[in-house]
DNA sequence: GTCTATAATATGATAGAC
DNA sequence: GTCTATCATATTATAGAC
C-alpha cells in the first residue's frame, strides 16, 4: 500500500467539511463530504465506491486517483470526526481566563462539543455509527484518536475539581464516561426545533453539576 | 479487499437469549444468538448468511427453513434488542412500594436497564450498532419500539417530579433523553473490571440527582 | 431439517485509452 | 484527472435430493 502523503488538508480544497466557505466542494474533498454522509445514513459495508461515485457524478475509476481504498476514506472520514471536535473544544477552552470556576469551564467544553459535533454531522455521526463496521485494523488505528480525546477530557475534569467545590463521593472516571455518553448521543435526536444547541449546553451543564434534585443554597 | 479472520471461537458455551436454558441452543435460538452477535460484532451488511451459518455448523440453505430472509433475523435481532430490556425495567419497578420516593425508583429502574442491557449484550448491542445500517422500512418498524420504551421512561420521570423534590428548572425531557444516552453508551465501554454494575447504577443515580458539586445538606 | 448445487447480482479493485 | 471496460469474488436467495 502505497502512501504518498499523510492527509494534509490542502489549502485549496476548503471543503464543506469546514462549514464557512460557500462554495461547492470539488475532487477529494467532495468524495469525503459524500463517503461521509453515506455511511452514516447506510453503514460502512452498505456505501459502495459505486454509490459514491454515482453521487459525486464521477464513476469509480476516478475515485481511485484520490483515494487508494475504500478503506483510506474511511480512515480519513473517521479521523476528522474526532479531531475536528476535539481541537474545537481545546480552543474554547484555551481561551477562557485561566482562573474560571469549574461551571464557566465546564460549559464552555460542552458548548463546544455540541456544536462541533452537530456541525460535523456527517463526520462525527458516521464516527459513531461505522466505528463497529471497519475491519479491525482500522478500528486499532482510530482508537488511538479517541483515547487522547478522552484523556483531554478526564483532565479538565480533574482541574475543575481542584477546585474544592465537587462532591468527592463521584467517580471522575464514571461521570466523564456518562457525560460524554449523553454528549454524543444528541446526534441521534437532535433537531433545532426540539432545543437549540445552546439550550443543550446549558441544561447538561446544570444537571451534571447540580442535579435534578432541587437546591435550596442556589 | 474484506478479507476475513475465520474466528475459530467456539462459543457454544455462550449465554442464549433465554437465559434460564443451560442447554447450548439450537435451530432457531442458536441462528439468532448467533446472529445477534455477529450484528454486533461485524455490522449488517458485513454479516453474511454465510457467516451465520457457518458459526452454526450449518448452511445457508438451512437458514432458510427458519427464517423467510436475512431481513427477518434482523427485525427479531432488534425487537429483541429493546423489549427485553424494557420488560426488565417495568417488572423492578412494579415490584417496588407504590410509595417509594423519587430516588429508589430511580435507582431501580437505571439497575435494571443496565443489568438487562449488558447481560444481553450481543442482542442490544447490535441495536444500538446496526440500527443505522437497517433498510429504511426495517428501521420504521423497529423505531416504534423504541419511542414506546422512551415513553415509558418519560412517564416515570414525570412520576417522581410530582414529589416535589425535583428543581422546577430542569427540562425533563432533554434529561431522559441524556439520561438514556448516558444508560446505552456503557454498551461500548462497560467491562466488569472498571466497576460493577451495582456501582455503575449507584453513581448515574447519584450524579443525576444530586450532580457533581458538592451538596452541604446531604 | 439439512444438504448440494446454482442462479442472479453486486462488490472492490485494476488496466489502459483519452 | 476522468473515463470504459473487466476481473475475481462474495452476496442473497432458490430448487430439489436425501
Amino acid at each position: 500500500m502505497a502512501k504518498k502523503q499523510a492527509s494534509q488538508t490542502r489549502t485549496t480544497a476548503r471543503a464543506s467539511v469546514s462549514a464557512d466557505d460557500l462554495a461547492p466542494a470539488e475532487g477529494r474533498q467532495l468524495i469525503l463530504d459524500t463517503a461521509a454522509r453515506l455511511f452514516r445514513e447506510e453503514g460502512y459495508a452498505n456505501t459502495s465506491l459505486r454509490d459514491i461515485a454515482a453521487e459525486c457524478g464521477v464513476t469509480t475509476g476516478s475515485i481511485y486517483h484520490h483515494f487508494g481504498s475504500k478503506e483510506e476514506i474511511v480512515t480519513e472520514v473517521l479521523r476528522i470526526g474526532v479531531v475536528r471536535v476535539a481541537e474545537e473544544v481545546r480552543r474554547a477552552v484555551m481561551s477562557l481566563d485561566p482562573a474560571s470556576e469549574a461551571r464557566t469551564i465546564l460549559h464552555a467544553a460542552v458548548y463546544a462539543h455540541l456544536h462541533a459535533l452537530l456541525e460535523l454531522q456527517d463526520y462525527t455521526s458516521a464516527n459513531v455509527r461505522i466505528f463497529g463496521q471497519v475491519p479491525p485494523s482500522i478500528r486499532e488505528k482510530h482508537i488511538v484518536v479517541r483515547d487522547a480525546y478522552e484523556t483531554y477530557w478526564h483532565k479538565l475534569l480533574q482541574r475543575c475539581a481542584l477546585q474544592g467545590t465537587f462532591n468527592p463521593a463521584r467517580d471522575l472516571r464514571l461521570t466523564r464516561l456518562f457525560l460524554i455518553n449523553a454528549l454524543n448521543g444528541s446526534l441521534e435526536w437532535y433537531r433545532p426545533e426540539i432545543a437549540s444547541i445552546q439550550k443543550l449546553a446549558h441544561e447538561l451543564t446544570e444537571l451534571f453539576l447540580d442535579g435534578l434534585d432541587a437546591n435550596p443554597r442556589r
